[in-house]
RNA sequence: GAGCCGCUAGCUCAGCUGGUAGAGCAACGGACUUUUAAUCCGUAGGUCGUGGGUUCGAUCCCCGCGCGGCUCACCA
């Protein structure tokens, strides 16, 4: 609950105003830009972390640092804080002796959440705790406002979306789910290259909103008058660019759907997409247990991983079902079954879904494995041989049309990435297109068919591959956080009022 | 969109079957030159998310609303 400008709030910050208002007063600049930091708090750690105390006395050198004063302990000729910087957290002393009378009389003001530079030399204390011997110290700047609590710190989830960055500095914990989160998105980054993909950017305002079938956000563009959208993918853009002769690219970036928001759910939300010319699907399931296996390794040295309330085995092979299979092995479902419309939707009611007969073989098919199987998926597992219906846009299977050479990544129940042997056929393309469309039609939409797109296969797009991973969703896994709002650094929420 | 749960001091939380609120930390004043949840003495801080209703009386019971969490629905 963050209503600000209570009337028992103002008495705190009016506290704060006046120290900085004195602080003016005095002479001295409370937000200065001039002071020079020489190293961090780590790298005082790791470089004298493992000396003996006589030997840091030897040590004559000055260090300036940094930070945010995140605690204080105050005597009554000496304190000790805490500062904070990017890298961690170093103890200062601060004694009137050494600092002088008119830098201890600033150190006597100083409130936790103000930050300082420090410059002194190095020691360790009775409790073996190195610290920084203040000989001058320099406020940086005055914060007007209290920090929570040091012990609890912020744990309401309501105030931690909402300012991320007291969590941020609260919850060292969160911090590191961010770095990791970064550091897993440069693996993939570097993985990708250097198997010879381009990075790419395509248009995150499109036209005709393409390559998935979600609502999208609606914009406007003034000048040319023109109504835009948010794109819910990028994947018609980078097919273009197969057909432009980059025969491998991919782009990581942001995809918007206006759909509802849950534990797996952003409105705004991270997709890794990329796309091989002269590859199949089946090369991708290779190269997709390749990367994952590669990120494990490199953030966790192990294949198993924890995960909320489970461990999950990511030990390369994955299992490999197609979706029949998965069906008839998770919900013993009798093989005949998934021949037959009439029992496909029997089945369904059964498990106590409602369906109808009517419904094309292969949604009953997709959501017979949605309902039945998708849970139980926790080892990472490959599904294959989609149904064509729930698969515009990938490439028949050449032995059974009404399959498509398409799989998708099932971890812990989630999906993970979905890929396929892209549809390069123009005239099949089209007339899928406009079973979409007539499909969406029924609902009430209005699609318009990207003829723009259609024109570029029919010029030739080289046979390919393509695959798309929810990067949010793979953090998660590696960061065993249980919703996404907490691998998005500003999730969305409603305004307070 | 539906169901359940939550919202009390800056933060973290108590508050019984209804009698207009407490603690710790933070803050403020004082003591203290190796502390680390520093300690000791003292002080102050609240429209109990919000609007109605019931009642002599509501933080508490009832209804509406807001925001959040979880589950479900939606989302190939």
């Amino acid at each position: 609950m963050g209503r600000q400008n209570m009337k028992e709030t103002s008495t705190l910050l009016e506290v704060r105003r006046k120290k900085l208002e004195e602080c003016t007063r005095e002479g001295s600049n409370p937000f200065p830009n001039d002071f020079t930091v020489s190293h961090t708090t780590e790298q005082l750690r790791k470089r004298f972390e493992q000396l003996e105390p006589g030997e840091l006395e030897q040590i004559e050198e000055e260090f300036s640092l940094a930070g945010r004063v995140m605690s204080l302990r105050n005597f009554g000729k000496a304190a000790f804080i805490h500062i904070q910087d990017r890298t961690g957290t170093m103890q200062a002393y601060l004694q009137k002796d050494v600092l002088g009378d008119d830098d201890f009389t600033l150190a006597k003001k100083l409130d936790v959440g103000d930050f300082v530079g420090i410059q002194g030399r190095v020691f360790v204390t009775r409790t073996q705790e190195l610290t920084i011997k203040v000989g001058q110290l320099q406020l940086l700047v005055k914060s007007l406002r209290p920090l929570p609590e040091k012990w609890h710190g912020l744990s309401n989830i309501e105030t931690r979306y909402r300012q991320r960055y007291l969590d941020l500095l609260m919850n060292p914990e969160v911090k590191e789910v961010f770095y990791r989160r970064t550091k897993i998105i440069h693996l993939i980054r570097t993985f990708l290259q250097e198997k010879g993909f381009l990075e790419v950017e395509t248009p995150m305002m499109q036209g005709i909103p393409g390559g998935a079938a979600a609502r999208p956000f609606k914009t406007h563009h003034n000048t040319y008058k023109l109504d835009l959208y948010l794109r819910i993918s990028p994947e018609l853009y980078l097919k273009r660019l197969l057909v432009g002769g980059f025969e491998r690219v991919f782009e990581i970036n942001r995809n918007f759907r206006n759909e509802g928001v849950s534990t797996q759910h952003n409105p705004e939300f991270t997709m890794l997409e990329f796309y091989q010319a002269y590859a199949t699907y089946e090369d991708f399931i290779d190269l997709t247990e390749e990367m994952i296996c590669h990120i494990a390794q490199h953030v966790f040295g192990s294949f198993t991983i924890p995960y909320l309330d489970k461990e999950i085995d990511f030990t390369p092979p994955w299992q490999r079902l197609s979706m029949k299979e998965a069906i008839i092995h998770y919900g013993k479902i009798e093989p005949p079954v998934l021949e037959s419309p009439e029992l496909a939707s029997q089945a369904l009611k059964e498990c106590g879904f409602p369906s109808s007969p009517q419904d094309s073989l292969g949604h009953l098919l997709n959501e017979l494995f949605e309902q039945v199987v998708q849970h139980r998926l926790i080892k990472p597992t490959f599904i294959t041989s989609y149904p064509t219906a729930v698969s515009p846009l990938a490439r028949r299977n050449d032995s059974n049309p009404e399959e498509v050479d398409r799989f998708e990544l099932f971890i812990n129940g989630q999906e993970i990435a979905n890929a396929f042997s892209e549809l390069n056929d123009p005239i099949d393309q089209r007339e899928r297109f406009e079973k979409q469309r007539a499909s969406h039609e029924d609902d009430g939409e209005v699609t318009t068919l990207d003829e723009d797109f259609l024109q570029a296969l029919e010029y030739g797009m080289p046979p390919a591959a393509g695959e798309g991973i929810g990067i949010d969703r793979l953090v998660m896994l590696f960061c065993n956080a249980a919703s996404i709002r907490d691998v998005i650094l500003f999730p969305l929420l409603k305004p307070e009022r």
